[in-house]
DNA sequence: CTCGATTGTCTAGCGGTGCTAGGATCGAGT
DNA sequence: ACTCGATCCTAGCACCGCTAGACAATCGAG
C-alpha cells in the first residue's frame, strides 16, 4: 500500500501547487492573467492535468477562496484577541478585515466577487466560510446592542466592511478618508 | 450640410442602439453573454462597426454604466423627495438604492463591479457619476450628525449599501433578514 | 517473466472570445 | 460622369476554457 500512499501524497502536493500558483499569479497579475494554459505551464504539467484535480477554472478559484477564508478568519481572530474591550475588538476587527482585503486583493476577489461556485449562508456552505463568518460574529455579537440578533448585526457590519473593501479597491472612495471611515463606522454601528 | 447632419444623427442613433442592446442582453442573460459577435448580430451590423463607436467592450460597459448612474440618481431623488423628514428620506434612499440594484443587476454590476474604465472620486469623473454621488449626499448630508463631514458620512453609508447590494445579489446573506438589515443600518448610521 | 489491463499524461483540436487588417461598395462633390 | 473618401464587411489573428484520443508507464495475474 505504500506505493499508493506515496502517489496520493504526490497528487495532493500537486493540487496544493496548483492552488498556490493560481493564487500567486492572480495576486501578481490579476485573475484575468490566470488562464489554464499559463497555470499549466507554471506547474510544469499539461493543461488537462488541471482537470484531473478540478472540474474547471471556477473550482480552482473556489479553492483559492477557501484558503483565503481560513486565513481571513485567522487574521480576524488574532487581531480581536489582542484587543481589550468590545469596542476595541470591533475596531481591530474592522482594521484586520480591511487590511486583509487590501493585502490580498485577488484572494478577496475570489472569495466575494468572482463566482467560485461556493454556497453561502446555507447548510451546505463549506466549513471555512462558515468559520470566517463565525469569527466575525464572535466579536461583533458583543456590540450588537440589546434586542438585535447577533447574526443580523454581523451581516450589516460585514456588508459595510465589504462595501468599503470593494469600493476602496476599485478606487471609488477618497483615499485620505480611509481611517476616518472606519472610525465612523465602528462609532455608529457598534453599541458601546 | 443636411446630408452630413442626417448621417450624424443616424450614427448617434446606432450608438444608442448598441448601448441599449448591450444592456438588454446583459440583464437578460448576464454580462458573460454580451459578446461582440452577439451584440453585432443583434444590431444587425458586423462586429467592426462596434469598434467605430467604442474602443472596445470595456467602453460599451462603461456607457451602460453611465446610463445607469443617471437613472439611479433619478430614482434616488424621486424616492427621497417623496418622503417627509430627514430620517424618512434616509430610509427611502436606502430602499431606492437597493431596489435599483436588485432590479437592474447588470447595470449595477457595470457601474461598480466590472471595470468600465470609469474614474471615480476624482476631477475627471464623468458628470453622471458625480451627480449620482451628489444625489446621495443631498439626503445623507442631513443625517451625518454634528462634526461629521457630509462627504465622509455619505461614503460610509454608500459603502454599506453597496455591500448589502452586492452580497445580496451574490446570495451571501439571509434573504429573510433583508428588511431588518436596512432598518438597522439606517437606525444606527443616521443621526436623527 | 510475460502479458493484458489500468492509470497517468500528453498532443491536438473544438468552438468560442476580443479585436483588426484589408478589400469591396457606395454615394457625395466636382 | 467620374473620382475619391467614407463606410462597412469578410476573413483572420491570437487567445480562451475545455476535452477526445493516442501513447507510455505501471500494475497484477498466470
Amino acid at each position: 500500500m505504500s506505493v499508493q500512499e506515496r502517489k496520493q501524497r504526490e497528487r495532493a502536493e500537486r493540487e496544493r501547487l496548483i492552488v498556490a500558483t493560481a493564487r500567486e499569479l492572480a495576486e501578481k497579475q490579476g485573475w484575468d492573467a490566470v488562464t489554464t494554459r499559463r497555470l499549466a505551464e507554471r506547474i510544469e504539467y499539461s493543461q488537462p492535468v488541471l482537470y484531473s484535480h478540478f472540474r474547471g477554472k471556477r473550482e480552482i478559484i473556489g479553492a483559492v477562496a477557501l484558503e483565503g477564508a481560513t486565513e481571513m478568519a485567522q487574521a480576524v481572530r488574532a487581531a480581536t484577541s489582542a484587543a481589550d474591550g468590545p469596542r476595541a475588538r470591533a475596531t481591530a476587527l474592522a482594521h484586520a478585515y480591511l487590511d486583509f482585503a487590501e493585502r490580498n486583493p485577488a484572494v478577496y476577489e475570489a472569495l466575494f466577487d468572482l463566482d467560485g461556485g461556493l454556497a453561502f449562508a446555507r447548510e451546505d456552505t463549506p466549513a471555512p466560510l462558515k468559520d470566517a463568518f463565525a469569527a466575525l460574529l464572535e466579536t461583533l455579537g458583543e456590540v450588537a446592542g440589546d434586542g438585535v440578533e447577533p447574526g443580523l448585526f454581523t451581516e450589516v457590519f460585514w456588508a459595510a466592511l465589504h462595501g468599503l473593501a470593494t469600493l476602496t479597491r476599485a478606487q471609488r472612495l477618497l483615499p485620505e478618508l480611509a481611517e476616518r471611515r472606519v472610525e465612523l463606522l465602528v462609532d455608529r454601528l457598534a453599541v458601546i
